[in-house]
Formats: structure tokens, C-alpha cells, sequence
DNA sequence: GTCAGGCGTTGACACAGATCAAACAGCAAG
DNA sequence: CTTGCTGTTTGATCTGTGTCAACGCCTGAC
């Protein structure tokens, strides 16, 4: 199983580079996810500065890799659409997702420690995405203090999301654990201007477990529990959250 | 039990400020956990210059805490001598350690984004700390490139640990989560020149469970087993560990 | 359209680790 | 020395989640 995987996420990724390469200029000044985003906080002529520094944009289809864990680090990358997974994998077979990303947040900062990544990043939908070179941004954000204060907030906020699901992984149980991840989303997509109670889950269960470190049949149960008690209705992927106070209730309570 | 704790720690903690700042200079150039710490790489003006900005020294007293989630944040912390736990704390009392911090490392990244602590730090034996206030770390870092790539360094480094402990708590089980601990430690320690085999822990085994997600039953009858099989020798906190291979092979094995 | 294969659901059962409980070791205070 | 308290060990039992298995539903390929 686990062999299988791994041979379509090589097949994938070797195809990648070549076909996602594009000249198209990006403009941060002209980006509406700019409140989201690196350029928050910026005024027009410091984001004019960093127009200069972002090349390219790479386009990447769905289930192929944007990086791969052991290749060399060289840029980060601020997700202009779309929707990602980000994973590590060890010798033995065991894999575990790290983190989903969608649009405006930024991939790839672990691997700026070794210079080499860490973590593999697969997109789930087609995605499009910004390369920020990382020694151009380092160099800009030497000149632009609120670059500088911005990035350093972003890495930052990536250290305290960790710890989040360190607290979740250590300390919550199964229906804990999705109930958080079900708010979480719900509240990153209102961020960006979408519904709060309705959206649609890119990734699969197995994926969702792996997050969450449950099995899929786990997950699989937990919904179909949220359904029966009405905090939910699912239909495969799509989520409608019916009791947003429900699932809160759940996450607060005391298991003892 | 939760309540009793978190008394002591607000007692204590009140204690600390008026008795731990001192006017101390600290001199980088003259700290021999320069390869460790942030001045790492940098030449010995530059080194000088970070010297500037490093004011005071703070002691902290076994027990006491450094920083605490909510608290306004200025400044990060090295760690000249001691060792140091972060939790979190939920409303609902779960609390979760998110990482012991030894000699040589950095402590409070994790406020950076909110300019507010999200967690609590707390010395586990009396220990010493560099006080560097964030703000002037941001301004020489925008003049000296190899202090600001080093600093980029050590945040991402604690985002890849972050990610190794997602690992452990997402997919080890009970004894391979220990090991993994153990050998982590043990390696940290050969890195300060102590020995690797032998060393003194300084959490309880409560700690050591909520790092793990474990309770402290466990924790302590995973001791008891490795001690039984040959792989270490513990003593309440004294561990010598006598079969490192045993411990790495017990990780790397698939669990199925 | 049909078919195949991945994905999701559900059930029965097993087991790792939690929980409850008791006793002990180490250490500080008196 | 005794007393008390915190931390640790060990045992017995319980339970949430994993495991194994069967089946059904989408979706995409042809």
C-alpha cells in the first residue's frame, strides 16, 4: 500500500518541473490576497519592491509535488490558489501529514535550517503558486523593516500552529481532534471570503487521519457520529456545519 | 490536581522579576556556547556587535517561570546554563509540554507573531538566560546577513522539530515514542560535550508524558520494560543507557 | 453506456494504553 | 528520629481506537 503510494507521488513529481515553469510576472501590487499574505502590511512602495523580487509563478496539478523532502531549498512559496498537504515520510513506511495549506499562506520554511527540504508538499487541487526566492527575500527584508518583521511573524505563526497540533496529537481525543480540525478549517475559509458552515474537504480521510493521527476508519466514524447527533451533514466530501456551538462544546469539555 | 498546579505556578512566577534581573554584561565573544547559539558562523566583529545588544542576564530559579502564555513579548531568551520546559496551557486544564530546552538554545520564538507569549516556559533546575530584545535582534540582523540567516536558521529549526514531534505523536507507539525521546536527548547532550550513556533527566515523569501524550504510568512502565530487556539502567532520574542500537532498531521497526 | 479501482462506511473483535488503586522511595521540614 | 509530601512503581481492570473484513458508492476511463 504504502509502496504504491510513494511510486505515484514519484511518477507525479518527476513531471512537474518542466510543464510549471512559466515568465508570467506576478505582481504583489495587484494581488488580492495581499491582506493574507506576505505583502501585509506593506505600503505601495515597499510591495512595489517586492513585485521585483517574486519571478515566476509555477502551476501545479493536482496530486503532483511542488517540493520533496532532500531537495535542495532555494525558495519559499506563497500559494496564490489552490490547496496543499504537507508530509514527511520515514524509512520504515510511515508517513504523516504535517499540515494542509490553502491560498495565501505560505510552504516551505522547513526547510531554510539544512537548506534542503524536509517535507514533501503535494498539491490536492490544481494550484498555482508564488516563488519567492529566498536569498532575494532575505536581501529585501534587510532593506524593508516591515518585510522583515512581517516574514519573521509568518514563521512564527507557523511554530505556534505546530504547537496546536502537538496539543490536539497529545492531549484530544478522536472526536475532539476532528471536531478542531472541522472548526479550523471552517474558520480559515471565512478568512478568505468563503462560507463558514459549507466547503468542501480536498483531501481523503486516510489523509485526515494521518493529520490527526487516527485511521481512517476512526475519521470515517467520527463523521458519521457528528451526523447522527446533528453538529454535521456529510455527503463525501462536502461538510455542512449545522452546530458550529456543538463542535466548540465538544473540543472544551473535560474527558475525565 | 490540575488546579494545585497551576497555583504553584502562578506563586512562583510572581516571584521572579524584581529577583532575576541583573546588569550584568553578557559578552558573546567570550561564551563558549557561541557554536551552539545564535552567534554561530558569525566573524568576530560581527560577534562584537551582537555583544552590543545582548543587556542583561537573567537567573531563574528551579521552578520558576522565564515567560507565560498572554504576556506581552519583547524579548527571545539563549539559555547560558540550565534546562527548561514550554506547555500549554487549555482553559479546560489539559496542558501539553511542547519541548524541553537545554544550554545553547533559543527560547520564546513562539511570541513573534502575536507579540504575545502563547505558552509557558518554565526552569526545570536554576538556570541562566540571555535576555535579547527582539527589536534590536531585528535591527542588527538587517545590517549583519549572517546573523539574520543564522537567526532564520534556528526558527526553522524549531519548525522541523516541531514537525519530528507531530511524527513521534501521530504515528509511534508508547515505547518507540520513549526511545525516540531518549536518543533525542542523549544526542543533545553529546552535542554540550556530556556523555552520551549516562545522564541526569531533570523532568518528572509526568512532564516526559505530556511531551509524549502519554500518561505517566506508562512512561514509567516503559522505563521498567527497557530496563528489563537490557537497554538501560534507571535509577529515579539517573538513566545510563547501555544498548543505544536496541533503542534506534525499536523506532525504525514497523509497527504492524 | 459499462467497468474498474479508489474511497468511504460499517461491523466484529483485539489490544495498547488509560484509569483506578495501593504501596513505596526519596527528600525536606520539624 | 518522625512526619508529610511529591514522585514513582506496579497491579488489576476498563475502554477507545486499531485491525481485519465485507460491502457499497463515486468517479473517471474507455
Amino acid at each position: 500500500m504504502t509502496q504504491i503510494k510513494q511510486q505515484v507521488t514519484d511518477d507525479s513529481y518527476c513531471n512537474v518541473i518542466p510543464l510549471t515553469l512559466t515568465t508570467l510576472k506576478t505582481a504583489c501590487s495587484q494581488c488580492n490576497l495581499r491582506e493574507l499574505c506576505l505583502p501585509f502590511g506593506l505600503s505601495e512602495e515597499e510591495i512595489h519592491k517586492l513585485d521585483s523580487l517574486i519571478g515566476v509563478r509555477r502551476r501545479i496539478k493536482r496530486g503532483q509535488g511542488l517540493y520533496r523532502s532532500g531537495e535542495g531549498f532555494e525558495a519559499i512559496y506563497a500559494i496564490r490558489s489552490g490547496f496543499f498537504k504537507t508530509d514527511v515520510l520515514l524509512e520504515d513506511g510511515r508517513d504523516q501529514v504535517t499540515g494542509f495549506q490553502m491560498t495565501g499562506e505560505i510552504l516551505g520554511m522547513d526547510g531554510i535550517s539544512g537548506e534542503t527540504h524536509t517535507c514533501n508538499a503535494v498539491a490536492l487541487e490544481d494550484s498555482e503558486v508564488c516563488v519567492i526566492p529566498f536569498a532575494d527575500l532575505e536581501g529585501l527584508s534587510r532593506n524593508v523593516q516591515t518585510l522583515q518583521r512581517h516574514f519573521h511573524k509568518v514563521m512564527s505563526r507557523e511554530i505556534v500552529r505546530d504547537h496546536g497540533v502537538m496539543m490536539l496529537l497529545g492531549t484530544m481525543r478522536a472526536e475532539e481532534r476532528l471536531a478542531a480540525f472541522l472548526l479550523n478549517l471552517s474558520q480559515r475559509f471565512t478568512a478568505r471570503g468563503y462560507s463558514a458552515a459549507e466547503f468542501h474537504l480536498r483531501m481523503t480521510r486516510e489523509e485526515i487521519g494521518s493529520y490527526l493521527g487516527l485511521k481512517l476508519e476512526t475519521v470515517s466514524r467520527a463523521f458519521s457520529h457528528f451526523q447522527e447527533v446533528g453538529y454535521i451533514s456529510v455527503q463525501q466530501k462536502h461538510i455542512h456545519i449545522l452546530d458550529n456551538h456543538g463542535l466548540k462544546k465538544l473540543i472544551s469539555h473535560q474527558h475525565g
